[in-house]
DNA sequence: CTGAAAGCGCTAACAG
DNA sequence: CTGTTAGCGCTTTCAG
């Protein structure tokens, strides 16, 4: 029942134990005649070592933490959550670490202190900074610092705090957007975004668009929502009454586009014919609207593997320079455009 | 920078580290002034003890690990997922516990393997198993078993496995809402659930809806889908257009009735006055379709508490009774019924 | 009531 | 190439 050991697998193979251990960490030399005597012991006592232990020696440990920063009800439904998780997971795995979850509230310092001492009774090595909804990652993130804990921040650009981040070109995304827009035609695109999000994300889309549709000389016009499904419907409501009537919505996610796309539906508007609308992340269901929607694919799988990966290097290495990696977008034309 | 230990604070309270010790786990009588001293060292210090260094002392893990299991993507979008892992991890750090997340692949070996190994290697003590999609529990949680993993089934009945599960009273919800729809003079209520669904609540709420019909003297009619938006979708035009439409769909969950409620919309067919939808989960989005849906609620935190504190409980006390908990639901009346 | 000593399973020096 | 020794931070005997 009880788990065998070193020991145990140093006494089956009739060696010492520490060459076992310098046979799993190919320290130094072995004679590969003992080492495959080993690695047969190994295997045959099905040995596995204990990481109590082996965290306890290196003062090292190989769990590290996917932080959900800002989460509340609402976001929920988003998809995003459970996607990049399992690549975070999936990818800790493969380097030999396991992954924890943490939901902190900005508004409860009951979450963020169990959170600390987790970190502090040595739970976690290093976090992966997931910033939902409406929150400032900066203020948070420079606390982790000030603990000593290493962090990674994910789809977030940071803004000049000393930590390194993985996101995704929305620059480039918006620009082929509104470019792919233009070509069909289009010359009242609305932008439809949230505003009280401090996220870089949206700030960065915001900012994208504002540059795109001028360097075609257009208009901007910006309306606002939070995120949701029923905030997209409702914004297409508001910006389809108004003397800005678009005739191309552009929605910063692809939550609010198929929100919209349900209000057109209600409202007789024909899609793409009278407006065309596109979202932002080509979650599953972007295929699934009627009509499909046209979406710029974010790679957030790739995002999150990448993310871990270089939580690791940071780790490894304190001094590794601090970095932030844009992985590209692509346009994703769909019924909707 | 590095972190205090057990001798630090003795060496600050001016006691032997035993001491010290023995005031955390109020193992014997240290006398009060003593005992407030290492009291104000620990603060002072921020102590916070090594728990790898703990683990390996007492053979014990303070991880617990949240089992996805037959997880695939089209479920991702199911708020189920991050509702009862945040449950999970928020009760799991009152009792001084953290938690992994794992999400198992039926059909892949690997991460099958990846997963027993973790357990091997000591990263976790326990888990919850939380069946997803077209999986049968039972294979599985008897080789969680062999392995001497304890578990505790989350959202399912244990046929006869010797398991611990918390699961919620679906036969009482069932039953409600068909007595509901009766009250309403609905005569022709069609049950739309998943057919290859061998998770035994999918069982549970079928056999409940034929019992319900029948103690009514009403003739049962059952359509299959597969638990999501699209498919609840589908299944209302298949069911509008057949000899046996329906007065009221009692749907398996949420999600599909949301889907059929766009369907009825999208047909023209008013919703409740033509035919009621009801649904089963009360997901948040259930406040927000239009009309609103009437459905079951089942308390997932309640129950995601509740599993939590049995697999304590099996933890502490191996010999522990096995014990299947059933949390009851509630009827939520709203505009679809 | 408090201190000294042993050891959980492992790695990393050091000698042989 | 292999074995000896020490010690990570903690709990738990056992003596004082």
């Amino acid at each position: 029942m009880s788990r065998a050991t070193l020991k145990d697998v140093a006494a089956h193979a009739g060696v010492s134990y520490q060459t076992v251990s310098n046979v799993l960490n190919d320290h130094r030399s072995v004679r590969p005649t003992t080492r495959e005597r080993v690695i047969q012991s190994i295997r045959m006592l099905d040995y596995h070592p204990n990481q109590a232990a082996k965290a306890l020696r290196e003062a090292r440990v190989t769990t590290l933490c996917c932080v959900f920063y800002g989460y509340h009800a609402e976001d929920i439904h988003d998809p995003y959550h459970n996607l990049i998780q399992s690549a975070f997971i999936l990818e800790a795995y493969t380097h030999g670490y396991s992954m924890t979850t943490a939901f902190l509230d900005s508004k409860s310092p009951e979450s963020l202190e169990s959170f600390r001492q987790a970190f502090m009774q040595g739970r976690f090595g290093g976090v992966i900074v997931v910033i939902t909804g409406d929150t400032l990652a900066a203020k948070q993130v420079q606390m982790f610092k000030e603990w000593g804990l290493p962090c990674v921040l994910f789809d977030n650009e940071p803004s000049s705090l000393g930590v390194s981040a993985v996101t995704a070109d929305y620059t480039q995304g918006i620009f082929e957007l509104v470019n792919h827009h233009v070509s069909k035609g289009r010359n009242r695109i609305t932008l439809l975004i949230p505003k009280d999000d401090l996220a870089s994300s949206a700030i960065t889309r915001h900012n994208a668009y504002i540059k795109a549709v001028q360097s075609h000389n257009l208009p901007h016009h910006i309306v606002f929502g939070e995120w949701s499904f029923e905030s997209g419907e409702n914004a297409f409501y508001e910006v389809w009454n108004t003397e800005h009537r678009p005739d191309a919505l552009l929605c910063a996610n692809d939550r609010m586009a198929a929100g919209a796309i349900l209000a057109a539906r209600k409202l007789g508007v024909r899609v793409p014919e009278e407006i065309a609308i596109s979202g932002f992340d080509d979650f599953e269901f972007a295929r699934y609207t009627a009509p499909s929607l046209t979406t710029i694919r974010v790679p957030y799988d790739e995002m999150a593997r990448q993310a871990l990966r270089t939580l690791l290097g940071n780790l490894e290495d304190s001094h590794a320079p601090t970095q932030t990696t844009f992985l590209p977008v692509s346009l994703v034309v769909r019924e909707s455009s």
